[in-house]
DNA sequence: GAATATAATGAATAATTTTGCAGTCGCAAA
DNA sequence: TTTGCGACTGCAAAATTATTCATTATATTC
């Protein structure tokens, strides 16, 4: 085992069972058991590791291991095309505070992501189903801004 | 619900929907949502809601929700549902008669499924998708009320 | 083994985050 | 009203962390 690995295990031993507040600290730990190195290499290895400082339980930071469900890298999800979008709207229309949108059968979630991750100050939420959004504008905002704003992200909305 | 209570559900909201990389680019998104604060605040909001900088996918930092709720912050035992509930809520916002509550993805139909047993007399029905639930009240309830019937479920709601 | 590519590292610096301090505000008690 | 208290905040400085640049060590290929 390199020298490198052997450190960066003891980099996730020390840092699972000592409450590690900065990474200066963790360097005097890691000189304890005969590790030399700088504040740069250490922030690297704890970058290879994900082990982050987190805000803990008085007011303190603590740096901790990375929880596994959150580790896994998950792809990002795919950026839904300018097309797709286009493709899968049908229409729009109002019904006071709400608007309802019809899309293509299972396009309904794609676009209610979109819009909820494009235009959250103008619309407060969408709930999805297969082929039909309810759209929630946020208050005082006209259907002609909702329309402008959704017309940015659904080319053929007119 | 106060500025900063907004601020911090806005908060939790962006950084669950985007890749932040770090506080000045949450400023930025903060203030396209109408809320002009200083960095030295924003590092005081995040640590009161445990929110973190972390090793990303690509050699990136991206700033995270913290995803275990820590036992040690709650004051009393909790219900079976209670850390669940605590973990899925984001944000909650109010537009005209409707509430929509922005939930970590795949939580929202069970909270909503929580609020239609624990509150029916204030509730009239919650309709949920993935990461996002309406909900009706009951006439003559005010925000307040709810607020405060929809904090006895879900803990950190504020 | 020599030549060459790749990985690892330190020193210094840049970038970013946290915090001490002072000032403001709202609210409640005197 | 006045006083006091606690929450909230900005500013500026301190503290901490990430990265650039140059160098050295390590591995790979011929």
């Amino acid at each position: 085992m390199s020298v490198k690995s052997e450190r960066l295990n003891t980099i996730r031993r020390i840092v699972a069972q000592n409450e590690i507040e900065n990474q200066d600290m963790l360097l005097d730990f890691l000189r304890e058991e005969g590790f030399d190195l700088t504040q740069a290499t250490l922030s690297r290895d704890l970058k290879q590791l994900k082990i982050s400082k987190n805000p803990g339980y008085a007011g303190i930071y603590i740096y901790m291991l990375p929880n596994n469900i959150r580790t896994i890298d998950m792809p990002q999800r795919p950026t839904p095309n300018y097309e797709f979008m286009a493709e899968g709207f049908l229409s729009i229309e109002f019904s006071g505070q709400l608007a309802v949108m019809k899309t293509r059968p299972g396009h309904a979630s794609a676009i209610a992501y979109e819009i909820d991750a494009k235009a959250p100050h103008i619309i407060l939420g969408t709930v999805a189903g297969d082929d039909t959004i309810l759209i929630v504008p946020r208050e005082n905002i006209s259907r002609r801004q909702i329309m402008e704003t959704l017309a940015m992200i659904i080319p053929n909305l007119k």
